[in-house]
DNA sequence: AATCCTTATTTGTATGATAATTTGGCCAGA
DNA sequence: TCTGGCCAAATTATCATACAAATAAGGATT
């Protein structure tokens, strides 16, 4: 291994996860998200990559098929590796949302994906009122009964985003599944600045008690409305928050 | 290389892209998308891998960082790679879809995606009817210009996937340009049966005009509108199939 | 000016060796 | 018997090196 690389190897070892061609690929994959290397831009060579961050080959390759298969790159012959259009990226990928909210405005952010849940969680919970099995409607009611014991605080996000996933897993729709990255890593984000924000965090509960009871009835139209009206609460208070953004943390 | 494994390298053959490793991983991903390795399963080792298709480990390594990538793998030291739970795959990668429709039921197929599509879609051109930018539109308009003039026929397909990739991203939200995949396997692939039942081809210009108007004229409500009109006409299209399905193609 | 050929660059594949991780069993001691 | 820790084996992780294949770019030839 050649030494005396230290600067781009400190970067390194902030990255979590233990395998050393997965933080290449982070590093890398922040870079570009970041807009370090524009889509079109041609990366450094696998030499280069080499350079840089004191690995094999061997191990660079292994992160760049990474980024390649998460939609980010595509390498030629002779030409290298190129970056590809945005819309070829996988942004509901656990990594690359990861990647993109680290270099991301956070008011940006939470708009987006407000807009996006607003479309979809309605109708997922009018699905998964008409579509739940038994099992699945055991998952929800459970993650509900965490979040009240739970109440507010830190340890009602993890409850409160099962309850999300549950209801979305209830939907029993292959192609609405990859969403469940995007709304763990709103719900999860969102505790950072609802916590000290929220005037009556309980409100919430019977806000998710009322899809839970839509649900559980069957009643696609009840839930549709419920979880709308969660949707345009959770939008209040993110519209009450200071206009200074914090750093958003990965998800 | 190891001669005499003609078998399973035959099967390999097939696969499109010169890259061995994408082959591989193709071979596999398609193992996993069929069913032959269920979620929870441990897959062969990478030696295992190597004298199945006579490749080195290297390339082995590269194909199962590509699906570890895509969601569909985890691998660990002394346990081997284990398939992920379905939760986790990433359903709207390009390459992921392609291989979960080879062994997919089409009737299945569409119908998840028709569910999907009249949730966005509608939505979508709402969205884009307020947000698009004048470059955007005009790629819109060109689109639907290029489908009346090709009318039906497989020349139409090409401009129909764009017209709605294209107003798909005039909606300006990073995260609904994963469904563009979906969009357009799901056209591409309907092309395979509307062409022959569709009694009547040119009847969906109309309807798309209508989307391109609205969204013209800025009318995100006349958008909406129309966007749910033509898959309301999708529906029917498609209800009208016969009942035992064709093998469908991948994207 | 156009065509072909050569060359240089970069990724793709193979091989073999060593490191690191962690399961599972073995063994010692309480 | 149980408990704890230690050892060994299996598997992935990383490295080093070499050669193959593809192809862009430039030069030679007509």
């Amino acid at each position: 291994m050649n030494p005396g690389k230290s600067s781009q190897k400190a970067a390194l070892a902030k990255s979590a996860g233990s395998n050393l061609h997965r933080k290449l690929a982070q590093s890398i994959g922040n870079q570009i998200l970041s807009g370090v290397y524009a889509p079109g831009a041609i990366l450094p060579n696998e030499a280069d990559w080499c350079r840089i961050y004191g690995a094999s080959r061997t191990t660079v390759r292994e992160a760049v098929k990474t980024l390649t298969a998460k939609g980010l790159l595509k390498s030629r012959t002779k030409i290298g590796s190129r970056v590809e259009p945005r819309e070829n990226w996988n942004i509901l990928d656990r990594d690359v949302l990861a990647w993109h909210m680290t270099s991301m405005n956070p008011q940006e952010f939470f708009s987006s994906v407000q807009e996006v849940r607003k479309i979809l969680e309605p109708e997922i919970a009018a699905l998964a009122a008409l579509n739940r099995t038994p099992q699945q409607l055991r998952a929800i009611t459970e993650a509900f009964e965490h979040m009240r014991k739970a109440k507010a605080g830190l340890n009602s996000v993890a409850p409160d985003v099962r309850f999300h996933l549950a209801l979305l897993a209830a939907a029993n729709n292959v192609f609405l599944t990859p969403f469940g990255i995007m709304i763990e890593a709103a719900l999860t984000n969102m505790f950072e600045f609802t916590s000290t924000h929220n005037p009556e965090p309980d409100m919430f509960i019977p806000k998710h008690e009322a899809i839970l009871k839509a649900v559980t009835r069957g009643n696609a139209k009840a839930a549709r409305k419920a979880a709308l009206s969660l949707l345009t609460d959770t939008d209040h208070t993110i519209a009450g928050l200071p206009a200074k953004a914090k750093k958003l943390k990965k998800a």
